[in-house]
RNA sequence: GCGCCCGUAGCUCAGCUGGAUAGAGCGCUGCCCUCCGGAGGCAGAGGUCACAGGUUCGAAUCCUGUCGGGCGCGCCA
């Protein structure tokens, strides 16, 4: 709708163009936007006070030119000049009208489009260590990213969603070491667990299952395990080093277990925790194209190839024994390295290996979800693929800030003492997986979310997902309220008797669903779901509105069709939208 | 100290990327049930858009500085 105004407007400049009245200069499109006030008409523009002073013009004057210019339209009532240089557009109400056909006829499709014109998106989010269950930190990532992603679908980008698995370095050593540690003591080896160990229950688990599975084969004395071990540093009378300790601990694993026995361990480890991670996220209605594993760079020589590119790039250089990447030469505050003095290969390396291999599969655009505690992160990545030659413009990092959740108004400790987590398990026990990921998505992602577990859970308007529910089943329920009259409805599009629209209330519905596909769009491009959820609110107001103030089961046959039509529409843009969320529409509450 | 994000009604937040008289929800005050689900609706009060400069026809929005809050600054991942 707006497209077309504009397609008009567009017309109109060209011709001023060709007579001379505007420098040929400027071609690009004219703004034009919705007005806050119906006194401004439906859409408006600012194109002549925009254009006067190249015109050299005064703006109102030009405006008139522009609007004698514009050509005939059955969609435009009327035009008028209005403010400084405002040309207001004031649309024929057959055009808001046409919108209900339009939805019934499109139906689920109706909101989508081929804007994307198939390009290819990827967007990775939440790819959490697997070194533990999902927490609610991790739940607006999953819930942004994942709407991000079917927005982006919807508006006809190919989107690949990836996880990208930290199955790799020394974070899954701590974690195999953990359950080892904790098989020994379901042996009945008494040890003193590492203070920087894996301390969830959930490691308790996995070492049972090995013990179910393998008896004492893995099995060593404990002073055997600790012999030779820097100390920990939770004595305060010790000097310790908890790094060091861990680290120990670790090689004494690999030593006494062997390769495949620790290798064991790892793998069972890491499994238990990702397929707990995957069966989480699908119960969040979170699903991926693909896993990628960290551990498959490195074996596919990836990380060694980046490194080269690099070095053949004239970008790295030696220091201290370490290996450096001359990131400072790329807008990052400092350089970093890239292979540390013992030979391994940091994090970071992992990650340029990662991002070349993401642009190398082809991608036109590279969506990349981090919490914001890693905003750091992003100069080093992006100097990265400058340096190799890509252009850093493909990668978007979008950096979600933490949810803060409450409980009867107070903040709800994110960790216990042990240092866990909220599990988003939990979360989407006590809340509801539509209220969390309705929750989740409600406000801008560079926002700090406030996360009132109160307010999700309770079944009145003040809940907004609740309220655009409801919307949803008091249309079915209308329906259903027809059926047990026998009342006839017709479902099909026909727009024969929409003209009988002329309440306010209908009125303001109609322009509210004509907005719909605009709503869609703006999100999906600006990737900002908040607008989608606004944009619910708002309609489903509409409904409620209308509800109360007009009968839709009239005895006139001809304006009963036109209403149920009406708000048959509106059910249709509910679901859809709520369907982009990732929310259920139900037809009952 | 440096970098990133944020500062809009009592509270939680929008504000369509520079437009016309700054908007919602909650809370507060007062209304509306012979009626398809009152699990709802309507109205009112409430603002120095943190502060100070600048850019221009026009600034909550862009630039600079100050103040306040959050986060980050490893040869960790």
């Amino acid at each position: 709708m707006k497209q077309q105004v504009k397609d008009l407007l567009s017309a109109a400049l060209a011709r001023l163009i060709t007579d001379g009245v505007v420098p040929p200069s400027d071609l690009a499109e004219p703004q034009v936007d919705r007005t806050r006030d119906p006194a401004h008409g439906d859409l408006s523009t600012n194109a002549p006070m925009v254009l006067a002073k190249q015109a050299r013009t005064k703006p109102r004057d030009l405006a008139g030119r522009m609007v004698a210019a514009i050509p005939e339209s059955e969609l435009i009532a009327r035009v008028e000049i209005a403010g400084p240089g405002f040309i207001n557009f004031f649309l024929a109400p057959g055009a808001y009208q046409a919108v209900v056909p339009r939805i019934l006829t499109a139906g689920p499709a109706f909101g989508r489009s081929c804007l994307g014109a198939g390009r290819r998106v990827q967007v990775e989010f939440v790819s959490a260590n697997p070194t533990g269950p999902l927490h609610v930190g991790h739940g607006r990532g999953a819930a942004y990213g994942a709407v991000v992603a079917d927005l982006l679908a919807a508006v006809g980008f190919a989107v690949h969603r990836e996880y990208y698995v930290n199955d790799a370095g020394r974070q899954m050593d701590i974690l195999a070491t953990s359950v080892w540690l904790r098989y020994l003591e379901l042996c009945g080896e008494s040890l003193e667990f590492p203070s920087n160990g894996y301390r969830g229950d959930y490691v308790w688990d996995i070492a049972a299952t090995l013990h179910r599975e393998h008896g004492d084969a893995y099995r060593c004395a404990s002073e055997e395990v600790f012999r030779g071990v820097a100390p920990d540093e939770r004595r305060e009378a010790a000097d310790g080093d908890r790094e060091a300790h861990i680290d120990g601990l670790i090689d004494r694993a690999k030593q006494l277990l062997g390769d495949n026995r620790y290798r064991y361990c790892f793998e069972l480890g890491l499994n238990t925790i990702l397929d707990d991670i995957r069966d989480d996220l699908a119960l969040f209605g979170v699903e991926y194209d693909e896993w990628f594993s960290e551990r498959s760079l490195a074996e596919k020589g990836a990380v060694n190839r980046a490194i080269e590119r690099l070095r053949e790039a004239g970008q790295l250089y030696e220091l201290d024994g370490a290996l450096w990447f001359r990131s400072s030469d790329f807008g990052d505050e400092k350089d970093r390295v890239v292979v540390r003095e013992n030979g391994q290969t940091t994090y970071f390396a992992s990650d340029i290996a990662y991002h070349m291999d993401k642009l190398e599969r082809g991608f036109d655009r590279v969506i990349d979800i981090w919490g914001a505690d890693h905003h750091g992160y992003v100069p080093r990545v992006k100097a990265a693929l400058e340096a190799l030659g890509d252009d850093p413009e493909r990668l978007d990092v979008l950096l979600v800030q933490f949810a803060n959740l409450y409980r009867g108004g107070e903040k709800v400790q994110m960790s216990t003492r042990s240092g866990e987590f909220v599990p988003l398990r939990e979360l989407r026990k006590e809340v509801g997986r539509d209220a969390a990921r309705f929750f989740y998505v409600m406000r801008r992602c560079e926002q700090h979310l406030d996360f009132d577990l109160d307010l999700a859970k309770s079944q009145s308007t003040d809940n907004p997902v609740y309220y655009v529910q409801y919307a949803h089943a008091r249309v079915s329920s209308v329906l259903r309220q027809a059926a047990d009259k026998g009342l006839a409805v017709d479902p099909s599009p026909g727009a024969a008797n929409l003209e009988l629209l002329t309440e306010t209330q209908e009125q303001r519905l109609l322009r509210v669903l004509a907005r719909y596909p605009e709503v869609v769009e703006a999100s999906a491009l600006n990737k900002e779901p908040h607008l989608l959820t606004q944009y619910l609110r708002e309609l489903a107001n509409g409904l409620h509105t209308y509800y109360t103030s007009h009968q839709f089961l009239v005895s006139d046959e001809r304006l009963r069709d036109a209403r149920i039509k009406l708000i048959l529409a509106v059910r249709q843009v509910l679901r859809n939208g709520l369907g982009l969320l990732g929310v259920s529409a139900p037809e009952v509450m």
